[in-house]
Order: C-alpha cells, then structure tokens, then sequence
DNA sequence: ATTGCAGATTAGGAAAATCTTAAGATTTCG
DNA sequence: CGAAATCTTAAGATTTTCCTAATCTGCAAT
C-alpha cells in the first residue's frame, strides 16, 4: 500500500479535508487533532512523512515537529495560517522540510507531499519498497528518477530538469491527456498560469527536438489540439 | 439512479432553480431552505454531493459545511453572493471542494457539480455505482474521455475536440434527444446561442462523415425533425 | 403536389492553439 | 565574479479547428 503520512491538526475540518485527499491517492493518513496523540503513533509506526500544524492547542507545531526530528529524519510539512516570513523560516531551521500557508488548495498540498516523499525515497531505497518505481520504462525509453538519468533506444538524453520533470509525468499518466495547464501545476505548484505563458510549449519542443536526434519518428510526444499532449500507452 | 445530491439554501429561488436543473440531470434531489431541516437527511441519507449557501438565517453555511465533514467525505459547493476573496478561501480550508458565485449560471452550476462528481466517484470507485464511466462503450463504439480516443469498430476515429464532445453527451444521454441548443449550452456554457447560429449541425455533419468512414449505416446520429439528435440505446 | 421550414452540405475565411525562434533574464557552478 | 547552462518571454509563423453564410435537400402538413 501507500506511504504512511501523519496528519495532526486540531482544526478538524482541515485535518479531515487533507485526510481524504491524501487517501484518495493511496496514502495511509494517521490522522491526530492533537499533539500529545500523535505522540504515541510517532514512536511506533514507521512513518513516511508528517503534515503538522503549527498552531496546536496543547503543543507548539514546531516543538513536535523538533520532537520527531530527535529520532526520525523523514519529511516534515508544517502548516501555518500565519503568513509571516519569520515563521516560515523558523520552521525550516527547525527541522520542516516545506511549509504550506492556508489557505491551500487541496491538489496543491498533494503534489507537495509527493514531491517531499519522492525526494525522500530517493535518499532512502530501503524505504522505498512501495514508492512510486524509480525507474519508467516505455518503448524504448528508460527513465530513471534517482540519478536523472533518461535513455531513448540505448542513447543518453540529456534532458535538463524541466524537460525531465515534463517527460516524467507524461509517462507516469502514459496513454491520459495531460494539458498544458496541468502540467504546469504540477511543475510550478504555486505559480500562477495563464494562457498567455508558453513556457511548457517550448519545453515539449526542446524534448522533441532532443528526442529526435535519436528515433526516427519524434511522435512519441502527441498533441491533442485543444485539450493537451501525451504520450501513447 | 442519478447521485444523490443534497441542496440548501434559503431563497426559494435559487434553491428551487438549482433542484430543477439538477432534475433534468437525473440527480436525486434533497431540497432545504434551511440548514436545520437539512441536518437529518446528512445525517440518514447516503448523499453523494451537497451544495451548500453560506448565508443561511438559522446556522452559518460553513458551520453546516464543518458539520457534514465530521462525518462523510463526499464533495462540497458552497454557494455565496459575497464575491470577496477571504469568504472563497475559508470556504475551502472548511472543506469544501469549490464555490460557485451568484448570480451563477446554472449550466456552469451542472459542469461543476458533474466535475466533482467524477473527482469523487473516480476515488471511490465503491461509491461509482452510478457513476460517469471515463470509458462510454455502445454498439461498436468505444470512447475514452481519459486518452481522447474514440473506436469504431475497431478503427480508430480521430475526433476534434468539439466532435469529441458532442459525440459524448449523446451518447451519455443515449436514447434520449438533445437539441442542438442544449449541445450548445453544454458545450460553450456562457455563450450566447442563437438560431442563426449553425456550428451544431456542421459539427454533426463531420462527425457522421468521419464515422461513415468505417461504418455502412451512418445513422448512429439519428436527426428528430423539429426536436434535435439523438443516438438509440 | 405545393410550400414552408428545419436541417444538410459546402467552402472559404476567421479564430484559436500550437510551434518556432531568438533574445534577454536568471540560475548554477567553478 | 564570470561563464555556461537553463529558463522565460514575446513575436511571428504555422497548423488545426471553428464559424459563417449561401445554397441545397427533403420532411411534413395542407
């Protein structure tokens, strides 16, 4: 099954909305309203990350979050309502790995968490048993997200870090339509899209390009006019 | 049957409009105009999706939006005539999924309701019983809404994105007829439609031409004088 | 059969989406 | 700091798709 995620936020409405979303792609969510709860689940379960609150009513976020760092060096993603620099900052010195503000788009916090569970998995194979493969393989192309590597027909891509991120979720959602707009999101979680930004357009056309130089037929990237690109399952 | 989809909100009005619109969906209606009689059928009805308005005389929108989260985790459209930002995003750090503004129209309304729908029921595939099928299979036909692919017997049909939604509601709608004006409004939701205005029937054109390219009997669109399209079940 | 109207058929131009390029901005790294 | 690599922006070219409008066809009621 899925990594295992801590949640501990003692707004439940939140707690819960993260909860499920985290589910729905698979998780396993120790969900805690509380600090002093969580306590308990932190020293026995083997976690994968933990999504904490900084405001918790009967501990500070950032002494639990220092808490779990005494033992356990997996992600830490702290969520403040505060906006403030300082706090954010804080945070990270302390031990949190990113930071989310709410408030947040739930779709936005996934994507974080995977991005946080990937890295993390990268440094720690033995951790990884049902992470996401490190390693894509789709005729002829052979990714591997560990060492950024990425070979088309035995030949080496030299794919920059956009290029590779674009490459990777085109294959991972291989055969489905990905829009610019998504793949965007994806990348950028944060910043803000409009039609006007032709960014990925070029990206796919600097991967084309590179792909070409070794098959034959660049088609592997397919435009879908009016809805986005893929690549053929 | 349709989801089952609960509606609250104190202006008979709207409340009334919403439940229509959502009748002639075939979604299972449970109308309130005020969140206190609301609160038992959340409480004894397997509901699918509720909407929700955040100014309610006997209990704060949100508060009823908190209170359906403690228990279940279908989606939630919250419903404001407030249009300031603040309001928005509380309305989603509460749990809910998304918020519509008024006025709003109810086409938009239906889009947004079916989008969660899916987002919904994809993740919990126990509860997509009913559910719209990414995949839609008829008599030879086979379109994946998730690849943009269509199949004729066998042979692929290679469909615009417009074609590709006009061929999908009729089908989601087989047997039944659509008039082109509804094709319209399903398509181009807030633009403005006129007799004069001919794309339908040129977008049916092309697509009876491409299918009768792979098929004898191109009358798999039907045309109903007077009425509109429709494909048999 | 005639007539009126709804839909069908075309084709060409308009609009929209994507591609291509290249220059300038930014980041990275030694 | 400076050079190289990478990213973003923007403008114009290209491709694909869509819409308009004029004409044609055929249903259906009289």
């Amino acid at each position: 099954m899925g990594s295992k995620i801590l949640v501990v936020d003692d707004e439940h409405e939140i707690a819960d909305l993260v909860e499920v979303y985290l589910q729905s792609e698979n998780f396993t969510v120790y969900k805690f309203y509380g600090a002093l709860e969580a306590l308990q689940c932190i020293e026995t379960t083997e976690l994968d990350l933990a999504i904490l609150d900084i405001m918790l009513p009967d501990m500070n976020g950032l002494t639990l979050c220092q808490k779990i760092r005494e033992h356990h060096h997996y992600p830490i993603i702290m969520l403040t309502a505060k906006d403030e620099e300082t706090d954010k900052i804080t945070g990270l010195t302390l031990g949190a790995d990113d930071y989310i503000t709410k408030p947040f788009r739930p779709l936005e916090m996934v994507a974080r968490v995977k991005a946080q569970l990937r890295r993390y998995k990268m440094y720690n194979p033995n951790r990884a048993e049902d992470a996401v493969s490190p390693v894509i393989v789709h005729s002829g192309l052979v990714m591997n997200v560990d060492t950024h590597e990425c070979l088309l027909n035995e030949k080496s891509l030299m794919l920059t870090k956009t290029e590779f991120s674009i490459l990777r979720i085109l294959l991972e959602k291989k055969g489905s339509v990905v829009s610019a707009e998504e793949l965007f999101h994806e990348i950028w979680q944060d910043e803000y899209y409009s039609k006007s930004n032709n960014t990925i357009t070029v990206h796919i056309r600097h991967l084309r390009e590179k792909m070409s130089d070794t098959v034959d037929h660049p088609k592997y990237i397919k435009t879908i006019w009016g809805v986005g690109y893929k690549i053929e399952a």
